[in-house]
DNA sequence: TCCAAAGGTTGCATTCATACAACAGTAAGG
DNA sequence: CCTTACTGTTGTATGAATGCAACCTTTGGA
């Protein structure tokens, strides 16, 4: 009965899609996708331990190591000896690293409010109304879905 | 003004993206994500020459090659000589390969399904008519967009 | 104090994507 | 015909991600 309402919706994925990719495109020329995923990560959980990094991001820790390494050496983050224990360390974004990503974010917001800005104004209630019922319906995307896509 | 549906769509975009990852997520066990957009692009325009099909994804002709190849050897396309000329190569999808595309878009769809599902049935015509206003407005995305994602 | 566990890193090996340059075969025009 | 342009592939090289196994340090417990 609501096939109407799933096609406009993936109609509309199409075009969500577009406006995610460009809005990704600016930090996928200074990282990698892996590594672009390390960043979100981070700017997410606060810093982290290797070990628990490796885990979220669902790596293994060698792999991390040399990820974290050509981050460290762009300047993305730091990376330190914990406080509280000399074998672990401790990675955290650096100033350019929470900029690449917020960068993102704010960039990925300017564009839904431009798309927003041409919606016709009758219809711009029914967007609002309706992207939040499909948001409050889908519920919080699990965090291991959306780093698939280094998002 | 229209902050409130920005943000609402901001949202919603994130749920979208689970849903769009967790699609892609059987398709990707299978092909590399460049491999894949490979098979997305002759599922769209249909068999292509070699060199067409390396300029729309935008990667150099040799790079193709290698790519084809690895595709070919896993049976997701099918490569032969053209009719028209013997010089040139004509890609196309196998069986396979279009079902492989084809499992994407429903699971895809059966996802959205799912959401719709439990959205509050007031609000399934809302999300109807947001949906679709905001297609029409954002318009079709660049495919080159789309292609930086595998999509 | 000494040994086992924890936490990371290094050595090593693969796979893939990527591009450039050189090459081979084919088509087309003169 | 013969030369030139077109099409695609091979040779070569690089960089990134990835995992496993071995290893070094550091902790913590006995």
């Amino acid at each position: 009965m609501h096939d109407d309402a799933t096609s406009a919706t993936l109609v509309a994925s199409r075009a969500l899609l577009g406006i995610v990719a460009r809005s990704l495109a600016p930090a996928l020329s200074e990282v990698t996708v892996p590594q672009f995923r390390v960043l979100v990560v981070l700017s997410t959980a606060g810093p982290l331990r290797m070990g628990d990094l490796a885990e979220r991001i669902g790596i293994h820790p060698s792999t991390l190591t040399r990820t974290v390494e050509r981050l460290q050496h762009g300047g993305w983050i730091t990376r330190a000896e914990s406080p509280e224990s000399r074998r672990e360390v401790r990675v955290d974004l650096s100033e350019s690293g929470a900029e690449l990503v917020s960068t993102v974010t704010e960039r990925r917001r300017a564009l839904l409010h431009e798309v927003l800005d041409s919606v016709a104004p009758e219809d711009r209630e029914a967007v609002r109304r309706g992207m939040e019922a499909f948001a409050r319906a889908a519920g919080e995307p699990d965090a291991r879905d959306l780093l698939e896509l280094g998002i």
